[in-house]
DNA sequence: TCCACCGCACTGAAAATTCAGTCAAGCCCC
DNA sequence: GGGGCTTGACTGAATTTTCAGTGCGGTGGA
């Protein structure tokens, strides 16, 4: 809302969620964000600045909505802090299941996000972000199954950590691309905290 | 290999691999497949008809490679039937450990597979099919599962097989995007393996 | 003779990128 | 305290590039 360049990167974020980011036409844009397609070059310079400075938004922004932990405050997309409630366990589930709802919000980014994942696949640069990202996510979720279970291993965590976090990101592309229900896909997610953490 | 219309075929899903579905050009995909842009035309009529058989036949050869199951041939670009060996736990280890292995082949299927995936996020009509093949899978999946632990429920089947096939894909991806190393996510699958037939 | 095919020049439209210039704030100097 | 000057944000209208798709003359083989 603040300024020019935050405005066209929020549009960027749902245009992108429309329509892909290879889908993302520069008009588009500029009539998303209200502004003239020139103010976008002479903000980014071309399209694939456009796209790089949007894509660190996105991540920046998501960095997963994790943005729970100790260190109270994060950015200026700041998540309500994670209900910090019951035990560990639910709040595991309640980060991952924040992935998998049917908001505007969470389908615009996790919709964004995957686009994010796919394009890496193509293009070696955005890899680097990317990893990053995926890494603090991972990290605050090991964190968690630590709690959650103190007895195990960090190693363990680490692991478990690493295959629901892949695993929401599997779920919510086939939510997203129409192969499963999301209240399928939800109940799925909550089965692999469980099978995780050996409740049966 | 035989006729021209697998040639192009066979070619697009090299081109998907190398630029994505949406970074397919129609003269680059008639340099890779060694004919004239106008064959393709002759063949396919359009860019969307050209894609359309592109993502059938992608999603066919797939079917995830499942082509293990009692009933003997498949199609063309046959799989080698599952090595059926060992206990049903092996088989089923080796079937989704297929997924994620450093050959031109099996990276070039799965990378076409996520755009698949990834693509249908913004395009309906792909939906079905992408479901069908998507159900096929982790139908076979299923079944393994129920041979290798006949003590569960059905149901239970069902659920363990869609999140194996759903975090295969995210790992997947995860390794395509750079995010994970191949070592790694096969660590990480095999882990989910044992998780969920409960074997600690 | 017909089919499968090549080669290639060409069209038309959609996009990306550039350009020339406006407008308003700030600043410096008399 | 007001006139020149600079600078940054911004626009509308080109210009250029990139592609999909077409048309057509030609070729070789069954």
């Amino acid at each position: 809302m603040s300024d020019r360049r935050t405005g066209i990167l929020e549009a960027a974020t749902r245009v992108i969620a429309r329509r892909g980011i290879r889908g993302l036409r520069m008009g588009e844009l500029a009539a998303e964000a209200g502004v003239s397609t020139a103010l976008i070059y002479y903000h980014f310079t071309d399209r694939a600045g456009t796209l790089r400075r949007t894509l660190e938004f996105i991540s920046d922004r998501a960095d997963h909505y994790t943005a729970d932990h100790c260190t109270a405050d994060h950015n200026s997309a700041g998540r309500q802090p994670a209900t910090r409630a019951a035990d560990p366990r639910t709040d595991l589930e309640q980060i991952l299941l924040r992935e998998l709802q049917d908001t505007a919000e969470v389908r615009e980014n996790s919709t964004a996000w995957g686009e994010l994942r796919a394009t890496a696949v193509f293009e070696p640069d955005l890899r680097e972000e990317l990893a990053r990202s995926t890494h603090t996510w991972v990290h605050d979720v090991a964190e968690l199954l630590a709690r959650a279970d103190p007895a195990g291993t960090a190693p363990a965590h680490a692991a478990a950590a690493e295959r629901l976090t892949a695993l929401t990101e599997g779920l919510s592309v086939r939510w997203l691309s129409g192969s499963l229900s999301l209240d399928h896909a939800r109940r799925l997610l909550r089965g692999a905290v469980d099978t995780e953490l050996a409740r049966r």
